[in-house]
DNA sequence: TTGCTTACTTACTAATAAGTAAGTAATATT
DNA sequence: AATATTACTTACTTATTAGTAAGTAAGCAA
C-alpha cells in the first residue's frame, strides 16, 4: 500500500507537467487517489506549499542523480544528463521548465524562486559536465562552455514542447545536433 | 479612439503570453478596457472563439511578413525571422508557441489545430530560408535545412523562456549561437 | 417616423476553485 | 486505560469563472 502524500506529490508533478499548474485542481488529484478534497488540504493546506514541495523534490532528484554520477566520464555524465529529457519525452510530457516558465509571472513567490533554483542547478551541472569533457579531450568545441550549456538546455526543452504540437522526429533531431556539435559520437 | 474588438484581441494576446490561456479572465480584459465583462462575450461569444481569432491572426502576420520579405536575401529574411523574437524579448514576453504549447492538450481543438498551424508555417518558412541562404553561399552549414530549422526554432523559443525564469543573457547567447552556426557574421 | 442593427450594460446562473472548521475512526504513546 | 496524534471525511464558505438573457441608447435605413 503506497503512502497518500507521496502519491499526491507524484500526480501533482505528473498534472503540472501535462496540464500546467492553474490548469489543475485538487479536485483532480481526489478523484484520481478516490480520496476527498480537504484530504489533500491536509497533506499540503494551500496549492502552493504542493507546488513548492514537488519544485524542491525535482531539485533533490537532480542533485542525487548528480551524486550518482560522479564517477562517470564526462560522455557517460552527459548521456544520463539528456536522459532526463528522454524520460519526460517517452512519457509525452515536458519538463518542468517547460511547463513552468511560460507562467513564472503568475506561479506563487516560492515557486518561482525554486524554478530559478532548478534552472541554475542544471545549467551549472552541464556547464560542469562539458567543461570536464572538454578539459580531457572527450569533447571537441570552440564555444564558451555556458553558451553550449545553454544551447543544450534550451533546445532539450524547447524540443519537447515542439514535439508536443506536431508529434514530429524534432526531439530525436536536436539529440543528435547535440552530440555532433560536442563531436561524440554515439 | 480605438476599435474595442481590436482591443480586446491585442490584451489579450498580451496576457496569454504573460500569463498563459487559462490564467486570464474575460474579467482581466474588461478591467483594462473599462468596459463589462459581457461586451467581450458580445465580441467573442466563447473564451475559445477569442483564443482562436489570436492565433488567426497572428498566422496572418506571419504571412504578411513572409511576403514583405519575399524578395530580400536569405540573410535578411533570417533576421527578419528573429526579429520575431527579438521583440517578444523586448516586451519581456515569450512567443506564442512557448505560451501555449506546454498545455496544449487541455486547449480548445481548434486552438491546437491553429498552434500546429503556426509552428509548421515557421519551421516552413525558416528551412527555405535555409535552403535558399545554403544554395546561393549565403550561410555555410552541413546537416540537412530541416534539422537546422528545428535546432534554431528550439533554441529561440526557449531562451525566451529561460531568460523569463534568469533574466541572464540567454537570449543573446542563443542567437549568437545561430549566426555563428550558419557562418553570417553580423 | 418607424424599425433595425450595433455595441454595449445590468443582472443573473451554474460550475468550479481553493480553502476551512468540525467531527471521526484507527493507531500510537504514556 | 486514558490521552494524543494521524489521516482522513463531511459539510461548508467565499471567490471567481465562463456564459446568458434581457434591456437600452445611439445611429442608420426605408
Amino acid at each position: 500500500m503506497r503512502d497518500t502524500r507521496t502519491e499526491i506529490l507524484e500526480i501533482g508533478e505528473m498534472l503540472i507537467r501535462t496540464k500546467g499548474y492553474h490548469s489543475f485542481s485538487y479536485a483532480d488529484i481526489a478523484k484520481t487517489l478516490s480520496i476527498k478534497n480537504a484530504a489533500i488540504h491536509y497533506h499540503f493546506p494551500g496549492k502552493s506549499d504542493l507546488g513548492t514541495t514537488i519544485l524542491q523534490s525535482l531539485i533533490n532528484n537532480v542533485e542525487l542523480l548528480k551524486e550518482t554520477c560522479k564517477e562517470y566520464s564526462a560522455t557517460d555524465k552527459l548521456l544520463r544528463f539528456i536522459e532526463i529529457y528522454d524520460n519526460s519525452k517517452m512519457l509525452d510530457r515536458v519538463c518542468i521548465m517547460g511547463a513552468l516558465s511560460p507562467c513564472i509571472d503568475t506561479l506563487p513567490e516560492q515557486m518561482q524562486l525554486k524554478l530559478k533554483e532548478i534552472a541554475e542547478l542544471l545549467l551549472k551541472w552541464l556547464n560542469d559536465i562539458l567543461q570536464e569533457g572538454k578539459k580531457n579531450q572527450e569533447f571537441h568545441f570552440n564555444e564558451n562552455s555556458i553558451d553550449k550549456a545553454n544551447l543544450i538546455v534550451s533546445s532539450l526543452l524547447a524540443s519537447l514542447l515542439l514535439n508536443k504540437v506536431l508529434n514530429n522526429g524534432v526531439f530525436e533531431s536536436i539529440k543528435q545536433s547535440i552530440f555532433e556539435s560536442v563531436q561524440i559520437s554515439k
